[in-house]
Order: structure tokens, then C-alpha cells, then sequence
DNA sequence: TCAAAAGTGTTTCCAATACACCCATGT
DNA sequence: ACATGGGTGTATTGGAAACACTTTTGA
């Protein structure tokens, strides 16, 4: 008897990935618009089937690679597991969803039937793509917060301002440029280069550029209270 | 406990618990004695194959009621999917992996082969399951400080110090009574229930007798840093 | 009356927000 | 000079940890 696992098509594994980035100010995804049925002209997100020979992490980044050429991503993180089983028609598939970040300063060449779209108004989208977009949108908000994410989302030189926006687009609300300088900064995660902006054309003090120190994902704030008594 | 690595030909799923409970003032995690090979004798978690029916949290709640008797859990939640292709010998197969909370005053009958082990002194595991126990431990650690998960540990009704137990065993270190009523109160979590506990043999102030005031999970402080600006 | 355990009042400390003020550049 | 945007110094706030002190019981 043949091990169905290893007939393609028959196994109920897929991959999908919600590829954000700030773009003109706000915070998009990238969707890919399905030309057939079911769900024909609805928007989803890249993935596809995950092989025997690969894990999910690796699989994710071979097909956003492959197929949307998006091979430029900061950061890859699991989001969840979606497996009700009448999530697509037919046989249950089992979708393992990943969050992607993408610097704002590349713009990877995407084919045409793929668009960014404002995590905030998205189109019509098909099967449960659409609480995987939110899922992402929660986890980044979160994690900018008690982490050093930001590195993900910024280009390897900023100004403070251009990481203001960066932040407030993301989070969905405005932050005080001063207020995030120092707590990155405290926290050591931010460097001046030395270098300087020029200044725009009304005018104005060049600002200073910065940089992230560090470019994997670190836990900065482990806890919000309960702290462990100090040891002093 | 059927192995799933034993019968090939199935889908190429698993789900599995790291099942937590507070008990005899250490953080412990029911594990379940594999009798044959692959990895006969280690310790393993409980969980088993996915059936096409039913989605990954209702098949591991299943699993759980079936096979060990748990069927109190008061908390359940994914934790991650390991997809590593050797990581279990034979064909690949994914495993949704989940972590379980189980209030301390209930003691769950569970099969003879299966035992509770503190998280920091565990056994020989079997496969990768000691890392799921890891990150079971670091998933409620972080989210008893930023959540009411504190629910699902305790019972019904308890004295400060009970929880301060509880939440000592749970995080590794030990917290002070006073600081954890006065965090939970804060945010509105505990509430007297008028009862009051008798005092010890050796006398003392009766304590008085707290609960929950919720019983799902609940985010109580969505950001460490850059909370949005304050609309007065 | 004393010991033991529980609970409250108060102080200290630290980090984040808010805001006023100074700096550097183009016109 | 002055307008414009950048950056720093300082005050305020709020919450958590630490600690001293009071309360309530049993022996």
C-alpha cells in the first residue's frame, strides 16, 4: 500500500505567509489574486503546499522566493496553526501561517496578478486569509512594542523621524519621535552612523542618521510586571 | 497511545500537549512512557495522529480526554507547529504543538505509564519533545505577567499566599504576596469572596479568600512601551 | 502575653510620557 | 533675520517593588 503522504496533492499541508511593509505611510500586505475557482478574483496570501523534505520555515521562504520573488525578508516568524476543516472545499488542508517583514527601503519585484493592499482596507479575500492578516497585524503590533522589531521594518539608515512614521504607520497610532529615540536608545538598540541627512527644501537642522544594532529578533521587555526581585 | 510514527500510510500530522500543573510547589508536566521503539523507554507527550474531522485544538482536547484522562483543562493554546523532516524517524510528520493548564486542586486520573516530571528535571524525551516542554514553560512565564492566565493554575478560591505559591512555582522565582495582590487587584482580576481560610496549627490570621473574576484569557497589559498617546 | 500568619500604609525607585527650550540649516 | 525641521533638558506621571507596621488568630 502506498503511503499517501508522499503522493503530491494528497497531502493536507500548506504554508502561507502575510508579507508586510509599510508602504506610502501605511502598513500593506501582499495578495495575490486567484484566477480560478474556488475563489475565483479573491485576493490570498503567497504560499502553497509543503513538502516532505522541508520544514515550514524553510518551505514559506522557497515559495515566496519562487513565486513572488520576495527574497529579501528581515524577519520570518510562525504565526499559527489554521485547521478547521472546512476551511478551503474539499479535503481539510492544513495551513501553517507565517508572518514576514520586509524594510521598507526594497521594493521586490512581484508579478502581476500580486498587489500591496492597507492591512486596513483589504478586498475581498478568500478562505480564512483574512484572520491570518490579522493575526500578523497583532503579532507585529505586539511585538514592536517588547521587542527590537523594528529592525525589520527600517531601512539600514533612517532619522528619527522617518522611524516616527515607520512605527505610527505600523502601530496604527502616532508616537512622539523623542519618546521612541530614548526608549530604543535605552535599551541599546539604536546607533548613530555619524552621517547626517540633508535637510528638506524648506529647510531646516540635518538630521542624524541612525542604525539598529542588532538585526535578529530579540525579547527586550520578557516581562510587563512580576518582575524577579532584584538581586541587589 | 497510539505512535504515530509507527503506522505509516497516515496523514503526516500529529498534535501533542505539554500538559502544566503546579504541583508540590514545582512547575510539572504529564509525560507519557513509550513502551516501543522508536525511543522505547523515553518519555513522550501525549497527543496523536489528526483526524480529517476536526481541527487541531479540538483534536488535541480529544486526545487528552481519551487517553489520559485530562479532561479539566482550564487552558489550551497553541504553541507552535515542528515540521523538521527528522524529526522523527520514518516518514515526516507534523506535529501542532499545544500547551495545556491544568488548575492545581485537581488531580486527573492518568494511565500507569504516564507520570508528572518538574519541567527543569525532566527525563530522557523522546523525538524534540523536550523542546516543546521549553517553550510551554516560556509561553505561560511571559504570559502570566502580562495576562490573567493565573486562572487556570489556581483554584476556585485561594488565599494570597496559595498564589503566591503558584506563581512562584510557575516562574522560577519568587514573588512577594503583597506586590501580586496589589498587581492582579490593580487590574481589576481578584476579587474576595467574603470566605476566609482557617489559620494553621500554629495560629495566625485567618487569610481571607480570593477568585478570579474572569475565566478565559485575557490580555491585560497589550504593550510594555510606545502605548498610545493619552487622549486627555 | 506571645508567636505566627495576614494584610495595609508608606516610601522609594524607575521608566515612559509630555512639554519647553535650544540647535542647525536654507531662504 | 526668520522660518523650518531636529534634537536635548526637564518636569510629570504612574506603576511596581520594598519595607515597616498593624491586625487577627491559636497556644
Amino acid at each position: 500500500m502506498q503511503d499517501p503522504s508522499s503522493r503530491p496533492g494528497l497531502t493536507g499541508n500548506e504554508v502561507l505567509a502575510a508579507v508586510l511593509q509599510v508602504r506610502d505611510g501605511s502598513l500593506q500586505v501582499l495578495l495575490w489574486q486567484r484566477a480560478q475557482e474556488p475563489h475565483a478574483h479573491r485576493w490570498s496570501l503567497p504560499g502553497g503546499r509543503l513538502c516532505d523534505t522541508e520544514d515550514v520555515e524553510t518551505s514559506i521562504r522557497r515559495q515566496l522566493a519562487e513565486k513572488v520573488d520576495v527574497r529579501k525578508l528581515a524577519h520570518v516568524e510562525q504565526l499559527a496553526v489554521f485547521s478547521a476543516p472546512d476551511r478551503v472545499p474539499g479535503p481539510r488542508v492544513v495551513a501553517s501561517a507565517f508572518l514576514g517583514l520586509i524594510p521598507c527601503d526594497v521594493d521586490p519585484e512581484v508579478p502581476a496578478d500580486t498587489a500591496w493592499y492597507p492591512v486596513d482596507e483589504l478586498p475581498a479575500t478568500a478562505f480564512d486569509h483574512e484572520a491570518i492578516v490579522q493575526r500578523a497585524r497583532g503579532r507585529l503590533r505586539a511585538k514592536l512594542s517588547y521587542t527590537n522589531l523594528g529592525f525589520a521594518l527600517a531601512p539600514p539608515e533612517f532619522t528619527i523621524s522617518a522611524l516616527r512614521e515607520l512605527y505610527s504607520a505600523a502601530l496604527g497610532y502616532g508616537v512622539a519621535a523623542t519618546n521612541l529615540q530614548r526608549v530604543l536608545s535605552r535599551r541599546g538598540l539604536l546607533e548613530p552612523t555619524g552621517h547626517t541627512a540633508p535637510p528638506g527644501p524648506a529647510g531646516g537642522r540635518p538630521a542624524a542618521l541612525f542604525r539598529f544594532t542588532g538585526h535578529g529578533m530579540l525579547v527586550t521587555d520578557p516581562f510587563a510586571v512580576l518582575r524577579p526581585p532584584s538581586t541587589a
